[in-house]
DNA sequence: TTGAAAGCGCTAACAG
DNA sequence: CTGTTAGCGCTTTCAA
């Protein structure tokens, strides 16, 4: 803790006395100097040098009407059915976007239904110019917040339903999901495996539903036996793992929908004496950082470029801001990766 | 996305034509209402209902000179060394409590050295009212900025360098990291253990010397060879490990500085025929979720109430924001607790 | 208790 | 190219 009331911080019009100009020249030459004379934009960079001088910020929001900032709104159950490394490289995605374009980032946790007023007061309160939103379930108040409010929105994960007719597409980003689980599955085949198992996530999260179709367009007739749903913790994929073997001895791979319920698999599969990978194909989603290498075996897995799809996230928020939204595409997709290592 | 220019929401001047009142008594009204009588409070409060107003924050900002904002400086390279679930945990204790008093968060991530001069900008730039920070380094440019810049601001984690003569020490929240060594240490003692490893943290952070400096509260004789130094991470601990079983291959308890070291080392143990607790009794630090209670056998370990360092350090601030730098105790040490598993 | 008026610091027409 | 002028929406003396 330092001063109190800091010291008042010099001017525009303290600059543009000190430089001899009128303060509109001043404030030209503070905001790129364009249609400015040389010599009169060297003058004033001199006098803001001189003088310290910091733009204020709310007086310039008051009358631009941009704030220069966004709200990155997080539900705060998400944060830990996600696991963090999730959460945290999104945010560095975010975070390395927004900072390249000299915008904020207003971080806003959820902590339960009753914040959403919370967030909407703040929405309409203009304090920030667009929002970045995530994991939206199918009830959630978010989107139509957004609209009410008329928040410029992108959200992070496709959202659980269809778009209402005649309303215009919410723009999402997402990893191909269902292209990853396909990735997977056709590793298992290649491999030769013919009892290929599968373990859900959640039923209301789009990221399970496209990986379990994905697992469905390699093996359209699988066997309902042979699919599980957990909730993707390594708790719930020991105990879908468990049923599966009761249901399914005979099973000789297993693609779980990510790699945190693979690893519960991992540890059932060993319990029952099966060989990973000789006896037990396993193959994992997320490349989750501190799990998916420090597993015995190391799991195979399907990577997505998750910081990535943070920036991405900025960057169609910036430029549906700058450019209106036509310029915003729908929605973008990012690529998955196969990861082999020993499980697979 | 949706409206490019938000439609232009009603002013005070609005709801005060719309009340019959005057501007003043409107914001009045808005801002509590004292010294106005109840039916024009009544009058006003339904006008602002009825219009759907939501004060404008840059004006209010622009007249107050109180942003309603804090600014939560994070070092890039800290949020893995720390480890994600650190970060996370801290941040949700901040949101709680800055939610709870209005007070917006916003995150700035430090990429690197050079960045130090966005961030300095950002602070003398009257965006927020305050800041908080994390586990400074010696030569860490950020207390300079926050005094040069007047930014009342309260550290995480004890600041590595003595405060220097005749200047206000640093308001800095802290884990009591030392006592809860001293309880890892007291603790195999009381097991019957009498050859007792430290695996310590890096040197240039003050959680792992003050955490090293509790073994020796304990054990002040200490042979040095018991001691070994690694980085916070699971492979350096594992590294560590390897090093002290070679030295001192009778030793037959470990205290880790944190529970990714001695899950590290939990493996090398094993690697070696170790049996865990019987032959080498092991405690961690932190309590890390998803590590500690995972291992097998799991870790008996110092848990810190992170969360509540978090919301500790906003509430320090805020306080300090409200009733100026006096109101602020220097530092608080906020407890630990052992948390006993089976490792030890 | 209420209202009128000044002004926070800045940008953006508009004239010159 | 530069300066003058009018606000942006709000709080806050100061008078009434």
């Amino acid at each position: 803790m330092t001063v109190q009331h800091p010291a008042s911080r010099p001017t525009l019009e303290a600059v543009a006395a000190y430089a001899g100009v009128s303060r509109a020249t001043a404030s030209r030459v503070v905001n790129g100097g364009a249609g400015v004379r040389p010599p009169l934009v060297d003058k004033v960079r001199r006098a803001v040098e001189e003088l310290g001088y910091v733009p204020n910020h709310a007086a310039r929001t008051l009358v631009t009407r941009r704030t220069g900032a966004v709200a990155v709104i997080i539900p705060e159950p998400e944060i830990r059915i996600f696991s963090d490394p999730f959460f945290s490289q999104q945010i560095r995605g975010i975070s390395r976007e927004l900072t390249a374009h000299d915008t904020q980032l207003v971080l806003l946790l959820v902590e339960g239904p009753g914040d959403y007023d919370r967030i909407a007061r703040y929405l309409a309160g203009g304090h920030v110019d667009g929002a970045l939103a995530f994991s939206l379930h199918t009830d959630d108040p978010l989107p139509a917040i957004a609209r009410r409010t008329g928040m410029p929105t992108v959200y992070g994960g496709r959202p659980g339903w269809p778009t209402a007719p005649g309303e215009r597409p919410v723009p999402y980003v997402d990893a191909d999901n269902r292209g990853g689980a396909r990735q997977a599955v056709r590793h298992l085949l290649a491999l030769g495996r013919t009892r290929i198992a599968h373990i859900a996530g959640p039923r209301d999260q789009t990221s399970a539903t496209d990986r379990l179709d994905g697992f469905h367009d390699v093996l359209p007739g699988a066997d309902p036996e042979l699919v599980e749903e957990g909730a993707f913790t390594a708790e719930s994929g020991a105990r879908a793992m468990a049923r599966l073997l009761e249901r399914r001895p005979d099973l000789d791979a297993v693609f779980a929908a990510n790699d945190l319920m693979a690893s519960g698999a991992l540890r059932v599969l060993r319990q029952h004496g099966r060989r990973v990978p000789e006896d037990v194909a396993l193959v994992g989603f997320d490349d989750m950082r501190g799990v998916a290498e420090s597993t015995d075996p190391p799991l195979t897995t399907v990577r997505q470029d998750i910081e990535g799809m943070g920036r991405l996230m900025a960057r169609l928020l910036l430029r549906g801001l700058s450019e209106g939204p036509a310029a915003v595409p729908t929605s973008v997709v990012t690529e998955t990766a196969l990861v082999r290592r020993a499980s697979a």
